[in-house]
DNA sequence: CTGTTAGCGCTTTCAA
DNA sequence: TTGAAAGCGCTAACAG
């Protein structure tokens, strides 16, 4: 037990229990008694009351997460990213798992407010009017992961950028003929804004071009089942909207003997270690997860320090040079 | 702010506020003032104050968690576990990552401690003699998971099963001409007792079989590059150390037109979601790591009531059925 | 069933 | 520079 207190360790160095305090948060001590007490904590291991000192000073030093999942390589390494800083700055990690339901996340956000944290970062499914009343409602700072809304504090991967990085990659190779395997339009960010990304950029850099939609799911074996659909437009290249989209449309190609990338070029989104372990190497873009977690830390810690300003940096995304694209030569750059 | 107390609502309703903290904690309180101070906590949107709570008393219905990394499957999954009853029995997860530090898990341990947890679970590195001097010093109840020791309170996942288990599964197919492909011993569970079980299998059930050895390491490529050692020994079907060693053999054996599993069984140990999603499935033993969490988390719970008794139960093996075994027909069963 | 009282361990005026 | 004293918000005897 803590059983040991200030005021112990206050009788045992004949002071009063405020010079120990203030010993402890760097007030007027005398030096004969800043050595006094000293040694005695020393001596007894005390340590200073986490609830006690909380109820005085009003600010806990904990920073309150709320998860979608926790069994997710996204998630996990947003979670490294904010450990990172809470480390740095002495703050600890309040966290509870939503289980992908919305009112759990809505719950746990009060949870973890009414647990004393000074502020919380929401790994969000989806923000709705009860997430901006809560938001409004909470005089402490919160910020969400995941989803854009103008209405509160958002941190976001950006994948419109995403996808026209890669379509500049694709055009760089020579390809004009191409497919997007992409998935329902009812996934905002990778449904919608990697495709939008993909397609401005031909959009906007190319002439005489061709992007003929695919529509597929998340799952590998609906990518596996729709590559019959892909090979029929005979593209020279395909960007799937996920790695795991691309793996199986990669099996496809490979029983069917269109050798990649030789025969037809291919690509993915989401940097995952499977996607280098393969043969060939998924050409990808890895999102940096890890500095989404640093930046909105950072943020937060700032928002709590009532530093109103937002930090605004772009989250990195990393081009990953596979063995999966062939330039096919041609006219350009 | 959660600047609304006990003692306002008291005013509210012309009480005391023992009666509002006799309300709150389920004590004696007319039914006439049950309603007047639940509307008033309903209307002011009152939340006891955590902190002041707690420093009455004692318990803080925390319980830290001490993590090697985040961003980790296997981690993850346990953290699921862990979540998972903690909910139920409304604890709060107060997380900190070692990052595979040993020195620093120590310093997550105090610093865990320090914040009045009342429990720790530890994903440990490696159980040190510090690790048990921690473990002896700390009022409150730890415990050790990943590692055996038997100093401490430990959960793991029984590694020698799987092994046994497997083993009779490939009896079962009537495999008697068989390739370890492992790992160096230097890894206690992968290395030695996994295997150990294997063979430990065999030779109490089988008579006339063969088990050849090949080390490799736990990368993709090194099991590829170590396909040609394994077929030298020309076995029916082969046991990888993990599911990662088993897709870059099954890679080599499909370069080299090895049918998978006519020609060649393959299984694997792991369960993740790539194993099955791959063709053929890999047949593997999945490793239930929420189990974990859930019972180090329970065993905890039991700690920290005082109620002595460690409930040992066995982590559930399971067999995962893939198409990467074939029945090669025999005299057995 | 209820109110009074006394703290939990700490910080923080305020006077000395 | 120090100590006394008040109080953070809550719970838990105790006497009524």
């Amino acid at each position: 037990m803590g059983k040991i207190t200030i005021q112990d360790i206050a009788d045992i160095c004949q002071v009063s229990k405020s010079s120990v305090s203030r010993y402890l948060n760097g007030g007027y001590v005398s030096k004969e008694n800043k050595e006094k007490i000293k040694a005695a904590i020393e001596q007894t291991g005390f340590k200073s009351n986490f609830f006690a000192k909380r109820l005085k000073t009003k600010n806990s030093s904990l920073i309150g997460v709320v998860i979608p999942r926790i069994d997710s390589i996204t998630v996990g390494k947003t979670l490294n990213g904010i450990n990172n800083i809470c480390e740095k700055n002495n703050y600890t990690i309040l966290m509870q798992s939503s289980n992908l339901d919305l009112k759990k996340e809505l719950e746990c956000i009060s949870s973890l407010y009414n647990q004393g944290v000074d502020g919380i970062i929401v790994y969000t499914i989806n923000i709705t009017d009860e997430h901006i009343k809560i938001y409004n409602d909470l005089k402490i700072p919160i910020i969400f992961i995941g989803q854009k809304n103008k209405n509160v504090n958002y941190i976001c991967i950006d994948d419109y950028k995403a996808g026209y990085i890669m379509a500049e990659h694709f055009y760089k190779n020579n390809h004009k003929n191409i497919v997007f395997l992409g998935v329902d339009e009812e996934d905002k960010s990778v449904g919608i804004e990697r495709k939008q990304g993909f397609y401005d950029f031909y959009k906007q850099n190319v002439k005489n071009y061709s992007i003929n939609f695919v529509k597929t799911d998340f799952s590998f074996k609906k990518a596996y089942n729709m590559g019959k659909n892909v090979i029929d437009f005979n593209p020279t290249a395909v960007i799937c909207a996920t790695d795991n989209i691309c793996l199986g449309l990669m099996l496809y190609l490979n029983e069917k003997g269109i050798k990649i990338p030789d025969k037809i070029s291919v690509a993915g989104f989401g940097g995952y270690e499977v996607s280098s372990a393969i043969k060939p190497a998924i050409t990808t873009i890895q999102f940096d997860y890890e500095l989404l977690g640093e930046i909105a830390t950072k943020n937060i810690l700032n928002l709590i320090k009532c530093n109103e300003q937002q930090e605004n940096i772009d989250i990195n995304l990393k081009l990953i040079l596979g063995e999966s694209i062939k330039n096919i030569g041609g006219t350009n750059e």
